[in-house]
DNA sequence: GGGGAATGTGTACGGTGTACGCTACGGCGA
DNA sequence: TCGCCGTAGCGTACACCGTACACATTCCCC
């Protein structure tokens, strides 16, 4: 642990740490460290500790916490694989949409964050072209091609949001894996439908359930195409 | 005003609000004035202003912010106008997903603040109901029907998350708004089809592509129905 | 070796949510 | 009518947040 982070070892005297130790790339490690493990919450302060920095130091980098995090959001959105293009491109959508899915439900953290910034990096849009050049290979062009490609991303995240919104044991001991008998509790004469299908609903985000939605909207977009589409 | 806001009024002396004056109600009409016009973030404080009170007040009837925000987000869905049924359960669906979208981008600043509580409220429950109403008079029951209802509901999300994101004019000035000739402007030997499509994608939150987006994913729930879903 | 730019830091300010104890109001029994 | 007392509303205070600003240090280059 002394050799990880290494201020006191290797500059023990001063409290200071060595100049050009830190970088935009190690400030962004400190910050997934501080913000993947245990669920900690993303603070300047904390990315310093992580680094045994200054709080100000990280200014240096980044000109305001939000900018660090917009950068933050662009790496994880850079861990997309997009794999090669089969014979399918429906099959390569879906595997589009799953592996956009995956890093997202990786990153719980990033999915409410993504949501605040208007403004796409540079990965996004290179995301944008491997999904446009998927539903090209369909037909699909144009309005219809955007379309088609905001309806997997906007389901993507919605879903992820929700299915870690109730995995994570929030408000101290989750009352979320307690839902299946909430919902089953509740009256059945004005809830017939909830209370009957308590168990699926308290599944909510499950993976099981994703393949299903994926699987119902992959098959419109196939289906109804470049209907209704003027091409460009 | 000075009726409106009735403490110098009522009672001018002490600068002290009348007893039993204070509700959940009338925090959370505060509440909403607060976060809806001109898009004032909600703070305690805030509110508290609003109702000219002080901001302990307010935790007399809600033992956290937190709790006060997720009573707003329980009225505000209660606010989806679900329609009658007609005789078409596919249209029936398209004007429920229509209805629960119109009230988010009604309210953006709810949208986000919905991810983080994954308790839904009692109205959340009752839209749920009723689109496993719509659903099952489609023939789809369990963990389909539950799939779809996620579905719908996670595109609507995330696509609002998107759209307000992008109509906000944040970070003061809006680039979301140039978004197009920044996307023109890319390389167009690494996003040919970025930059071919950088006008529509501009507009990627738009209604006309949600109407798109929603035919979609109808479509490909009523094609599939509930194929692989066992019944309960 | 010495100067100067670049890097990391300390201090401080205005904001946040909220714990704790006090004040004063208004309905109650006498 | 009077006084009591539960409680609604309040003031103060604390820990934490992002970050402006001036300062100390360090390294590079001449």
């Amino acid at each position: 642990m002394t050799v990880e982070h290494g201020r006191e070892v290797e500059s023990a005297g001063t409290g200071r740490r060595r100049r050009g130790s830190l970088t935009r790339e190690a400030i962004l490690d400190a910050a997934e460290r501080v913000v993947g493990a245990g669920g900690g919450e993303l603070t300047v302060r904390a990315v310093a500790a992580e680094l045994e920095a200054s709080p100000m130091a990280l200014y240096r980098y980044f000109g305001t916490k939000d900018e660090l995090l917009e950068a933050l959001l662009d790496r994880v959105l850079g861990r997309v694989r997009t794999g090669p293009e089969s014979a399918d491109w429906v099959e390569d959508l879906r595997a589009f949409a799953r592996a956009h899915r995956e890093v997202l439900a990786a990153h719980p953290w990033a999915v409410t964050a993504l949501f605040a910034h208007a403004v796409p990096g540079l990965n996004a849009v290179q995301l944008g072209e491997v999904a446009l050049a998927i539903l090209a290979r369909g037909g699909i062009h144009g309005e219809a091609a955007v379309a088609a490609f905001s309806a997997v991303v906007a389901m993507n995240y919605g879903w992820c949001a929700f299915a870690s919104a109730r995995d994570t044991p929030s408000t101290a001991g989750g009352p979320a894996s307690d839902l299946a008998p909430a919902l089953a509790a509740l009256p059945v004469e004005h809830f017939p439908l909830t209370v009957a299908a308590a168990g699926p609903l308290a599944r909510y985000g499950a993976p099981e359930q994703y393949e299903l939605a994926l699987d119902r909207l992959v098959a419109g977009i196939a289906e109804r195409g470049d209907l209704s589409s003027p091409r460009p």
